[in-house]
RNA sequence: GGAGAGGUGGAUGAGUGGCUGAAAUCAACGGUUUGCUAAACCGUCGUACGAGUAACAUUGUACCAAGGGUUCGAAUCCCUUCCUCUCCGCCA
């Protein structure tokens, strides 16, 4: 959520700004504004009236006190007549706060300067790729027939236990997706990142911390009767770790990395996007994320995709890194860069992390700060991404590595599989 | 799931209707003292939103798990929800 104060001071470039993120109700801006003069006026004068009544109550409590019932009666009568002003002023401070609410958290994140203009995905900036392109032998085929006619990954009883896309992996292909998640946590780790086991339920004020809530209600499966959602990833719950949290400044930065399986409901889509494990309602994940001052933010992130980059390396993929524009960038990021890796066999990209600056949208909205030395409460900023997110990783490393006899496996994985090929 | 006991500031913990935004202790921070450390002593030590200021200062309101209610006045009384602990049940 943005912060009032910052439309306030330039109503005319927060537009502007939200102009870039193809956001269409301007308006909402000025109404804001409007809507916060009045939260302070009204503020005001219930102050005011409210101050006047508990002064006359704690004189009544004098005066009872000393038995001079008559003059308490007297009193009371007084501050009776302010009482319907109170309440009045109440229900108008509480209405209009909650329709300042209910407009500002509408507004999505402004977007950074260098946000490349732009509204779909082929507007993207291309910023950097790296790695080699493998030239596969002449029988090379896509992953999802290799884990078939392997015996990695059994969609067919996945969808008879759930339903459709929930995959079902299977000996050397599950041992595959073990071995990938404890790879990517030790590197994580290794990097300094906290290492944490999250919940996998959270419930609605964790969902509208991060900013699933309101936005994307739909698009997270739903435990109706315990009212909790499935996380649609660990940023989820590990950035609310710090919801209601202020934190020292010799706290900072924090930087957790968590595992977890990710459920996104993810309607919509057909065709070869779904195939084999390119789109799935459950698969897993490995994210980072840091709260960091604010003035580091971008330097933050840097470091953070210069650290996913390091991984995709060393898995030795064809990746490439793109600045995602205006259209393209989530609701809740500032600045985000996605990362994909060449997927041979299908001849297209696979989007396999997505790193973020959300600024302070999240933290605001989470009302998490930090204290510096004059206990002074300043303001933090929450990152994250995906250090990896396991199918696509899983798709593009079959395809890539196949050779006419089997599946070769990249160095940096030969320890953590216990063997330099798959199958 | 059943029965009981609780949820107070960073921590421990007092507080059953007004003098309590909250005692006391500890921790933390600043200072005095000190060869150094420790101890002792003095001081500071919640958050949000307003008013005010160049900025401080100062000041109003709200907040004692959350939300409602009673009352001139609620941390304190009532209701609902959530959470924690103990015992029992169930269970990986």
């Amino acid at each position: 959520m943005l912060q009032v104060q910052v439309l306030r001071n330039n109503p005319e470039l927060v537009k502007a700004k939200l102009a870039v993120k193809h956001f269409k109700q301007l308006e909402l801006v000025d109404e804001i504004v409007v809507l916060d003069d009045e939260r302070k006026k009204i503020q005001t004068e219930y102050d005011t009236i409210q101050s006047k009544v508990n002064t006359a109550s704690k004189e009544i409590g004098k005066l009872m006190g000393q038995g001079k019932k008559e003059e308490a009666e007297q009193m009371k009568a007084e501050v009776a007549a302010y009482k319907t002003q109170v309440s009045a002023l109440n229900e108008q401070t509480i209405a209009t706060e909650t329709l300042l609410h209910d407009k500002l958290i509408l507004l999505p994140n402004l977007p950074a300067d260098i946000v490349p203009i732009g509204k779909t995905p082929e507007e993207n900036l291309n910023v950097k790729e790296g790695g080699i392109i493998p030239t596969l032998h002449a029988k090379a085929v896509p992953h999802w027939d290799l884990i078939k006619q392997y015996d990695l990954v059994d969609f067919e009883t996945g969808a008879k236990i759930t339903g459709s896309g929930f995959p079902l992996y299977k000996g050397k292909g599950a041992k595959f997706q073990r071995a990938l998640v404890q790879y990517f946590l030790d590197f994580n780790t290794a990097a300094g990142y906290t290492e944490y086991l999250p919940p996998f339920l959270v419930n609605k004020d964790s969902a509208y911390g991060t900013g699933q809530l309101p936005d994307k209600d739909g698009q997270m499966y739903h435990a109706t009767e315990d009212d909790l959602y499935l996380i649609p990833t660990a940023e989820v719950p590990v950035t609310n770790i710090f919801r209601d949290v202020i934190l020292k400044e010799e706290e900072l930065p924090v930087k957790m990395t968590a595992y977890s399986p990710c459920f996104r409901r993810e309607a919509g889509s057909f065709g070869k996007d779904v195939r084999g494990l390119n789109r799935v309602h459950q698969f897993e994940k490995v994210e980072i994320i840091q709260i960091v001052e604010p003035e580091k933010s971008y330097e933050v992130l840097d470091q953070m995709v210069t650290h996913v980059e390091a991984l995709l390396q060393s898995l030795e993929l064809p990746y490439r890194i793109l600045r995602l524009c205006g259209g393209d960038m989530s609701f809740t990021s500032a600045l985000t860069y996605d990362f994909e890796v060449y997927s041979t066999a299908q001849e297209r990209w696979l989007e396999v992390s997505s790193v973020s600056n959300f600024e302070g949208f999240q933290t605001n909205r989470m009302k998490c700060r930090s204290k510096d030395g004059n206990n002074k409460t300043k303001p933090v900023h929450s990152l994250n991404g995906s250090s990896l997110a396991l199918p696509r990783i899983y798709a593009a490393l079959v395809e890539n590595n196949q050779v006419e006899d089997g599946i070769l496996l990249p160095k940096a994985l030969h320890s953590y599989f216990g063997s330099d090929r798959l199958v």
